[in-house]
DNA sequence: AGCCGAATTCGGAAGAATTCCGAAATCGGT
DNA sequence: ACCGATTTCGGAATTCTTCCGAATTCGGCT
């Protein structure tokens, strides 16, 4: 779930560059807010990075949260998904995954490759379609 | 996608049935608002059954369209869906089943059942959990 | 067919998440 | 260090949805 120090540094050297490479400014700001993503265990709302950023960045506004996830969105340096609630998460982890979300408490977590989905993506095409994506949630609850 | 006639009026008999079985009144919203979303290609907006009733009920308002719809879900009358804008849309299959989305419209349709998906529940399972349900969304554009 | 109480609907206000805006601050190339 | 473009800030605006109290409708009963 949790990145270890080192990963996350790795990750953080790879923004730095991703940054640059976009031609985008290293503000404290991106590097703080994605920072929280990493550090965190990888879902996590606006209002979450808020509050993460808050204790060491207190005049850290919320508007530029929202602005900076939609920026990090863009160039592919955070993935967004949506819940059913309406409520926006942003997703550490880019590459395509399919999500586990526990239905008490909302809780999202990522489900690792198995062959226990299996999208035959080629014959899921629409007439005239192309398939870009496909992705699985599978939602449960704790046995009491 | 969309329904006949003969299997429209069946559902609204259904839907009659279903009502008075809950203990619910047979409004004339109620029906109204059912037969909306049987007579749509299926998966509409609230704003959007506002919009189809609206011609013969000009006195049906869009906070008896949310209510009702809220209560048609509740009692499995509907389904809901939350699109990734947060959007929800209401679905007159109720039936597991899965999702296609054109990207550039937003334009919901129904997956039928193939074996081009295969969900092993049970090894899908986190530790503790029981599964629930698992849905997917397949994204695709139109080749043009 | 009319009455009555409970459920439902109505219209508008309130709420919540997100986006927008103009002004101030920051970044990075020179 | 300077300067211009980008980014951030704080608050207002927007959009979708829910809430609220008052009015209406439904359906069981007579
Ligand atoms: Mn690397
Ligand atoms: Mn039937
Ligand atoms: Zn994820
Ligand atoms: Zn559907």
């Amino acid at each position: 779930m949790k990145l270890n120090a080192h990963e996350i540094e790795h990750r953080l050297a790879d923004f730095n560059e991703l940054l640059r490479a976009k031609g985008l400014k290293v503000t404290q700001q991106r590097l703080v807010i994605f920072r929280a993503l990493q550090e965190s265990h990888g879902h996590l709302t606006a209002e979450q990075v808020h509050g993460a950023v808050a204790k060491d960045n207190p005049t850290l506004s919320l508007s530029t949260v929202y602005a900076t996830l939609e920026t990090l969105v863009e160039i592919g340096a955070l993935a967004e998904i949506t819940m059913d609630d309406g409520k926006k998460l942003f997703d550490r982890t880019t590459s395509a995954h399919h999500h586990f979300v526990d239905i008490d408490t909302g809780a999202v977590s990522d489900l690792e490759d198995s062959d226990a989905i299996k999208l035959d993506l080629k014959s899921l095409a629409r007439k005239g379609y192309v398939i870009e994506k496909a992705r699985v949630t599978v939602y449960g609850r704790a046995k009491k």
